[in-house]
DNA sequence: ATGGCCACCGAGGGTGGA
């Protein structure tokens, strides 16, 4: 089984990038955000042609997330974490008894702003949902979109004073993980890290990244993982001709064993 | 060159992303 984050900045825009990758490494579950689009607007229709469903928490213009899949979810919560009625961060579902809990964490933009705050208190929320979710589902894994490096290593250019890497959001994330979740990253044996790169002065081809997009594992999962993988190949403007703008996000899949 | 910001809204430049 194989289970995905992906970034994809719009998914209008990137709905060839993302049709290509169905396609490509067919993925069982293919969890998105920054969708950027109202409900009206998700592009459902292309999904099932492609034979896949979906289901969706959708905004104007901002945030979004979604879960497109082989199967079809069960049990799905809609914007489970929510403190902002409009923001919509977060979505989950049931496939094949794993629980897939899909987050776009908020960004914070800088650590004295009040949007810094707010993604200290989104954490607290997730954290309490997580520790819920837990109890109801043993095979459960949380993942997206987290705007938190774990680790120094997880950023080319590490500062403790600047988002992504400050200490508050990475004790947050350490406290969500120290509920009884794995990093589905492993420093042994997969090597870059990164799977976020700024558009900006040719990060990307300079391999100035950041590692923002994570797997979190219950201990089930995480001992049945058979690969881990940053399909960084869709950051490249070759890779789909039909779109060659690309997310600055690249996929981050995981496989599992199937009978777990 | 496997490259150099992008997408949103709305009609142009401001905003948010990370």
């Amino acid at each position: 089984m194989k289970i995905v984050t992906w970034n994809v900045n719009s998914v209008n825009v990137r709905l060839p990038n993302i049709l290509k990758y169905l396609n490509e490494y067919k993925p069982d579950v293919l969890c998105l955000q920054e969708l950027k689009c109202i409900e009206e607007k998700y592009p459902l229709e292309a999904l099932h042609d492609a034979g896949y469903e979906s289901v969706q928490s959708c905004q104007k213009t901002y945030n979004g997330v979604s879960i497109i899949s082989k199967a079809k979810g069960q049990n799905i919560d809609l914007n489970p974490v929510n403190i902002i009625d409009d923001e919509k961060r977060s979505i989950a579902a049931t496939y094949h008894g794993v629980r897939i809990i899909n987050f776009y964490v908020v960004n914070g933009q800088t650590i004295n702003s009040d949007k810094y705050l707010h993604k200290l208190n989104w954490l607290d929320r997730a954290s309490v949902y997580i520790s819920e979710q837990l109890k109801l589902y043993p095979k459960l894994v949380v993942l997206g979109d987290f705007n938190i490096v774990p680790r120094k290593e997880d950023a080319y250019d590490f500062s403790s004073n600047d988002i992504l890497c400050s200490d508050k959001e990475r004790d947050a994330l350490q406290s969500i993980i120290s509920l009884g979740l794995n990093d589905c990253y492993n420093e042994k044996i997969n090597e870059s890290p990164y799977t976020w790169w700024d558009y900006r002065g040719g990060a990307f081809h300079r391999d100035i990244g950041y590692r923002i997009d994570l797997l979190l594992a219950s201990k089930k999962i995480h001992k049945s993982i058979k690969k881990y993988e940053v399909n960084k190949d869709t950051r490249h403007k070759s890779w789909c001709k039909e779109q060659p703008k690309t997310s600055d996000h690249a996929p981050v899949m995981i496989e599992i064993e199937n009978h777990i």
